[in-house]
DNA sequence: GTACGTGCAAATGATTTGCGTTAAG
DNA sequence: CTTAACGCAAATCATTTGCACGTAC
């Protein structure tokens, strides 16, 4: 399926227009509650169905955090640290991990890889300063 | 809480068991029927429960792959290759990896680092050979 | 003996699906 | 026009919780 097979349907470009503006990685209902705001009548299910959807495009990305569905649009590779006190996510570029990471990865036997993916676990600022 | 707060009871010895003996990455399910062969009155929540435990204890790791908890008694850091056809879960070690990623992650202001975590998407042997 | 763990069933939360209706191309 | 997408409600799946009873230490 070409990418031009996609229907643009307002539920998809606003979705779309949201994550573009949001800054930080929204969950199905951030998205949800964000996207009501243009279009009143969209369902859940249909953000649930669209995001699934642009994410297996490559339209967007997704990113699972302790079991919790979130997305981006940043498509550009990158890591993610996530505090264990709060869950805050922050994106954090390293080219040349993600570069180390590929390297690494297309050395595995029987395995045609496609993509790494790095999380950094620890405190964030604001719970290091609440101690 | 120390260690030795930890209550061994049947049933937590019995995971343990089934995790060290367990060849691959059990989500809970698994866990649950390979333990009931033993300990046949076992709840389900229980092994949930205990799970969840015993990985907040740090005697066994979580892995969450496409929103399900999966568990292994394996401590030593290593990463997974992850097969986004079949799902299928392998451990891949690089000492020199993990050590990468932490020496990125020492570097990232404002953010106090515990554990670093890296994922290799791709198509494993069995899914490469049937097409 | 007591605090913590267990089994069970019910509750919750995230996500998916079936179906009649609607709209994109 | 025709096929894919939508909205809605119901269904499913993973996980958590409340409570009466049982057991590790």
């Amino acid at each position: 399926m070409k990418q031009s097979d996609i229907k643009y349907t307002n539920q998809r470009i606003e979705i779309l227009d949201f994550l573009r503006e949001f800054d930080g990685h929204p969950t199905v209902d951030d998205v949800y509650e964000g996207v009501r705001q243009k279009l009143t009548r969209i369902s859940k299910a249909t953000v649930y169905n669209n995001l699934k959807f642009l994410a297996e495009k490559g339209l967007i990305k997704e990113v699972n955090v302790k079991g919790v569905s979130r997305f981006e649009s940043n498509l550009i590779p990158h890591h993610h640290t996530i505090c264990l006190e709060c869950g805050e996510i922050q994106d954090y570029e390293s080219e040349e991990l993600s570069e180390y990471a590929m390297s690494i990865a297309k050395e595995i036997d029987d395995f045609k890889i496609g993509s790494t993916d790095t999380n950094f676990y620890g405190i964030c600022k604001k719970c290091m300063e609440m101690e």
